[in-house]
RNA sequence: GGCGCCAUAGCCAAGUGGUAAGGCAUGGGUUUGCAAAACCUUGAUCCCCGGUUCGAGUCCGGGUGGCGCCUCCA
């Protein structure tokens, strides 16, 4: 395996710090509102490199954090007039549904922010004691960027003058104006922890790195193999929580950093701030999960990502090709069988997650398939061989999980389906008594409910149209 | 202003310095009662200008054009 690592911003060979295993943690949602595409992105990225690891042999522990506790969380909750667990459950369910629809699996653990609060303190607690954090007079524990040797190593960014733009969080007291709360004080105000440093709230990037150390940490040199996230992270997020950990623990945060591209809207960014967000489960009313993850996925995970219909319905299509495979050997089980198209599959994705170098293999594996199939139907090694890659392509890709039939079925409802079923039989009697006129009659009534026929030796099939 | 990314056929998109994968769309063909699917076939010298090299899309320099981070953000 290979990965690129943004800090280095080299693709290096993938040594884990512990021989067989991997420790892997990336940056999740903050639950207050419905997922976006964004979101989806980097989930479906991350899934993908954890069974590509899984597929070359590794013991990956996967953990992904659930930040529940945050201003907008506040806020939004006073808004709606629930409280702040009400809220955040709504939201992780709606998180955890949305991305289970893409195919995504759930990580081996996924640490609340209000459930690690222990190890908050704990985090806070050692910066202050070994002089890399201090607190002010309104109960704010502050990290002091300048006592940290490496700040600034993660992100390559230098220190001038012109970075003295005030944070949110900016307070007169603060040593140095990149300085970031570990630790909000607050005391008039009911959404608060009690803790060492007084009664609050913790800062964003405090729990990453104190969940990590709970959780994943491997006690090496580094914390944790690699370390995940949304381009946009990496300054001032990532660079935060790797000073965090490096001037607590002693060592690095993360040996490799994987930052995943944007996904863009008609070539905007989609942000909370510009409202131009399209959330995935209005995505999922037009297109099975399946189809999103195929597209989202479609294009290398560093790459920026431009969400339109024309591009979706060309990956759509592409995905077609592997259920039409699927559909000629339906009802047919798959057997456990080692290939060099597998091979060649896993040694692509190893290669920095190549996905189009593996959707171009894949394409090759469809139609050499197609082409053995035409030539011999009843070639039954050879069908099995096709089996074990079809069922191969599913675990690794998480690509052909649903029924065929099913598959290009989606997104008609049942009346319309019976209607359908009711007219091809009267179709199949039509043509039956040669009565072609009568028969592409009824086609032209078939086709206007906005789906199509396929007439084969099994029998005639319909699926939904473009 | 500081830091950084990208620019390959109509569209999407790979590409360790040696004469450009794959998909969608398009034209032609085989098959089919018709149609669909499947199969065969059809197209780019890689934003521009210099340089290094026997040889550059692929390295270096300079442009032009997009975009991102520096503020919550996947």
């Amino acid at each position: 395996m290979h990965i690129f690592d943004s800090v280095t911003k080299t693709k290096r060979r993938f040594e884990p710090l512990i021989p067989g295993k991997v420790s892997l943690y990336v940056c999740g949602p903050t639950v207050y509102d419905d997922a976006h595409l964004g979101h989806a992105k980097s989930a479906l990225v991350f899934d993908l490199l954890r069974r590509v690891l899984e597929a070359e042999g590794y013991d990956v522990t996967y953990a992904r954090n659930i930040t529940d506790i945050d201003d907008k969380i506040i806020n939004k909750s006073r808004e709606a007039g629930i409280s702040i667990t009400e809220l955040t459950d709504t939201y992780t369910e709606a998180y955890h549904r949305d991305m289970s629809a893409l195919g995504v699996r759930r990580p081996t653990l996924e640490p609340k922010a209000t459930e690690s609060l222990e190890a908050m303190f704990d985090l806070i607690q050692k910066l202050l004691n070994t002089g890399h954090a201090y607190q002010t007079s309104n109960g704010d524990v502050y990290f002091d960027t300048g006592s940290d040797n490496g700040y600034l190593s993660i992100s390559n960014r230098r220190q001038d003058e012109t970075d003295t733009q005030q944070r949110v969080e900016s307070f007169d007291e603060k040593r140095h104006p990149a300085d970031f709360a570990l630790w909000k004080g607050v005391q008039d105000d009911d959404v608060a922890f009690d803790s060492p440093f007084g009664k609050g709230r913790p800062g964003w990037h405090t729990e990453c790195s104190a969940m990590i150390e709970k959780h994943l940490s491997t006690h090496t040199e580094y914390a944790i193999d690699i370390h995940g996230g949304g381009a946009d992270l990496l300054f001032p997020h990532h660079e935060n929580e790797a000073a965090q950990t490096r001037c607590a623990t002693g060592h690095e945060l993360a040996r490799y950093w994987m930052h995943n591209g944007f996904v863009t809207i008609d070539g905007e960014k989609m942000s909370k701030s510009l409202g131009n967000s399209f959330f995935i489960k209005d995505a999922l009313k037009a297109y099975s999960g399946e189809v999103l993850r195929f597209f989202l996925l479609g294009t290398h995970y560093r790459s920026d990502f431009n969400f339109n219909e024309e591009d979706l319905l060309a990956a759509k299509k592409r995905l077609d090709r592997l259920y039409r495979l699927k559909k000629r050997l339906f009802g047919m089980k798959a057997v456990e069988e080692r290939t060099p198209f597998q091979a060649a599959l896993l040694e692509a994705l190893g290669d920095d997650l190549n996905i189009s170098k593996a959707l171009a293999l894949l394409d090759e594996m469809i139609a050499a398939a197609n082409e053995g199939l035409d030539a011999d139907p009843k070639d039954k090694d050879f069908k099995r061989k096709v089996l074990a890659d079809l069922a191969y392509v599913e675990s690794l890709l998480g690509y052909g999980t649903m029924n065929p039939y099913a598959y290009f079925q989606h997104g008609i409802d049942e009346g319309t389906k019976a209607k359908i079923e009711g007219l091809i039989a009267a179709r199949h009697e039509a043509k039956q008594a040669k009565d072609f006129e009568r028969s592409d009659a009824l086609r032209s009534e078939i086709t206007a409910l906005g789906v199509q026929l396929m007439d084969t030796p099994q029998g005639t099939f319909w699926e939904k149209t473009e």
